[in-house]
DNA sequence: AATGAGCGA
């Protein structure tokens, strides 16, 4: 560095990028200026520039390059071959050849948990009669009464099938998606979950059951929940099934549960399913203890 | 080898 300073001061006020310039770079002034030919008609552009090589011998080079003439960008003969096509869909309107793109106006539904603009809850307050201030909260989420009681204490907890009488419950999954925001739990439905029709009656649930419960242990750690569900469903309806997720790493812990609706499923599951190998691990499922609370 | 999370007064 100092070296350089010293014999050529001037390079003091370059900056450290410019500093990077091949040595011969400052003596670029003895060579020739670059000349430039064309492009000529055939797009055919000549460069003639001279400069040093790495030896400080001073070097001629001619480029030669062909310049694509504007507008006329090369077309695959497959994108040639789709401009002959029909026109199809809101293009049939359009003249051949006035646009080649299409602004779709398809409309596309996304399910949400409530609109934007919809009014939340109902009032607690609406037609349940005297309801504590504080308890605005209380909803039980089982079967979706409020200000009455809570969830642990509902009276249909224990009940594999909530009755229909359910306040404000839909009956249907077509109803909970229907009625966004408006039934006494949460309207989102879990994309696997989607679609109702064949799953009436075994709506699945986050909400813990033991009912008919299969520990799966061994899963491979990519296996993950709708995995485990796609594996048990062949036996029958599923109400749940678990994953255990390492809430440090998000990792699966390597094991999980499923639920049947039908204790006879679970154990087909469980005398099928067990010593099953999946994803290279040899699987163990067996019935769940279940855990205190 | 291994037994789940959330959701509160």
């Amino acid at each position: 560095m100092a070296a350089v300073e010293s014999a050529r001061p001037q390079a003091a006020k370059l900056r450290w990028g410019e500093l990077e310039e091949d040595d011969a770079g400052d003596l670029d002034f003895l060579l020739p200026p670059r000349v430039v030919e064309g492009p000529d008609e055939n797009g055919i552009k000549k460069t003639t520039e001279y400069r040093f090589d790495e030896d400080g011998n001073k070097v001629k080079v001619t480029t030669t390059t062909r310049v694509r003439k504007l507008g006329k960008a090369r077309v695959s003969k497959k994108a040639k071959e789709r401009r002959n096509w029909a026109k199809f869909g809101d293009a049939v309107h359009e003249d051949v050849g006035s646009r080649l793109t299409m602004v779709s106006t398809e409309e596309i539904l996304l399910e949400r948990p409530r609109a934007p603009g919809t009014k939340e809850e109902p009032s607690v307050s609406e037609g349940l009669g005297p309801v504590q201030p504080g308890a605005v909260l209380m909803v039980c989420r089982t079967c979706g009464k409020k200000g009455d009681h809570w969830t642990s204490k509902c009276p249909y907890k224990d009940l594999a099938q909530p009755p229909e009488t359910f306040v404000e419950r839909p009956s249907t999954a077509d109803a909970a998606s229907a009625a966004p925001g408006g039934a006494g739990r949460s309207a989102y439905v879990p994309p696997s979950m989607r679609g109702g029709g064949e799953r009436t009656g075994t709506e699945m649930s986050r909400r813990r059951n033991d009912e008919n419960s299969v520990r799966v242990t061994n899963l491979s750690e990519d296996t993950r929940e709708p995995d485990l569900l796609e594996l048990f469903r062949t036996f029958g309806p599923v109400s749940r099934v678990y994953v255990a997720i390492d809430q440090k790493t998000g990792m699966s812990r390597g094991f999980g549960f499923v639920n049947f609706v039908h204790r006879e499923d679970a154990e087909r599951a469980i005398n099928k399913l067990n010593g099953y190998g999946y994803d290279n691990l040899i699987l163990r499922v067996e019935w769940a203890t279940p855990r205190p609370n």
